[in-house]
DNA sequence: GCAAAAGTGTTACCGGTACACCCATGT
DNA sequence: ACATGGGTGTACCGGTAACACTTTTGC
């Protein structure tokens, strides 16, 4: 059944911000674009939404798609609407972020499409309005890590305090006092303590952590 | 130019929450649907994007034509996209909320219209999930109500801060501390005390504030 | 011994909460 | 005079910021 007749029809998309956190750095996934205009030029995943599809099916296909993952962290953080915001034609995006650990991504469908980790400070020219979706995903981030606590997503399964310390100074882009924010973190009841240690990275070595089942 | 060929197009509409409030109450209005299927039914004021516009022009011309007003306050809630969510066809909708003064509505056009002022928790059955999104939009003002101080565009210019103080309680549907609010809201040195007094609603009489400019 | 990172402890302050209290005035 | 809502003051509590301090171990 189709009722509405004679309305207007738009090419509806998902635009995806993927976060990815690889030698102290917080790195987002860009490839080049595949289809004209601007073929080639660096550009977020993404893609047409499917009949059968909602938004976050989209978007969860686009993750599949790229970096061969599924049952990712997804969020939406704000819909691109502007009519000429594609110079290809009326495309209305919804912008999501996703959280995914580099090293579980499918590294041969990544190079595939090109793909490359750009620092999050060091980012190229973008198609379109990507340069904006990524700033907003990176201040919603910034708030969902600033009320619960991330990290479970980005870091191995097993890393110290210091790690995740580094983490969150990368997302915010500056360095909180370690002493408090070891307190504030172990405080949430969300982190158990592992008898194992790290110690490649200091003389003393430092206890391992893990997430709690959600 | 349009370069995205044989890609599925789709309806795409704006659906506003419209806020407004009166006798103590927080309210939100309703229309009863003009189109099939389910016409008649309890509806928010929504409409077909239009190929020149955004979304939030969209969603500013929705309102115009709704309740007569211009520069509303507007913010975006949540996409609605269940292929399902609509049993007149696939419509993808983005769900606003706007926060307007009653007073100033356009009564004749919300008339003809057959809009009614439905008190936020005696709401009837609405088509659709447009009873999500007014769940979602209720979240979103408190936690802009939470973290900015709002009530501008819901009470008079002029209003006493036990107005404002029972605005927020409703928006909440809890009592705050009346001391305790009063320091938080003049804390923010966003309102001015006036000269005059408002003297109905109590013996001693009790200040106007209002809301300093942008 | 010393540097370097891990980890602990101590203090001060700030925002929020609870609640007691005073004020002005119409009846 | 007293009830009623307006308005102020104070004491307390918890979280967090700042920072001094101890621990461990490789060099």
């Amino acid at each position: 059944m189709e009722t509405y007749l004679n309305e207007p029809k738009y090419l509806v998309s998902v635009d995806c911000v993927i976060f990815g956190y690889e030698s102290e750095e917080l790195k987002i996934l860009l490839c080049p674009r595949l289809v004209a205009p601007n073929y080639g030029s660096w550009s977020l995943m993404g893609g047409f939404v499917m009949p059968d599809e909602s938004l976050d099916q989209a978007a969860n296909r686009v993750l599949k798609s790229t970096v061969g993952l599924e049952n990712i962290y997804l969020e939406q953080v704000k819909t691109f609407s502007d009519p000429n915001r594609d110079s290809g034609g009326r495309v209305i995006s919804q912008a999501y972020f996703a959280l995914i650990r580099i090293s579980e991504q499918d590294k041969k469908l990544v190079r595939n499409k090109g793909g490359h980790w750009w620092e999050i400070n060091q980012l190229p020219e973008m198609i379109f309005d990507h340069g904006e979706m990524i700033k907003e995903s990176l201040k919603k981030l910034q708030s969902v890590a600033f009320t619960d606590l991330i990290g479970r997503e980005l870091l191995p399964e097993k890393f110290t305090l210091s790690q995740l310390h580094k983490l969150y100074s990368v997302i915010f882009g500056k360095t909180f006092d370690s002493a408090n924010f070891r307190k504030k973190v172990l405080s949430t009841g969300k982190l158990i303590k592992l008898d194992e240690k790290e110690t490649k990275s200091s003389k003393k070595g430092s206890f391992y952590y893990k997430f709690l089942a959600d």
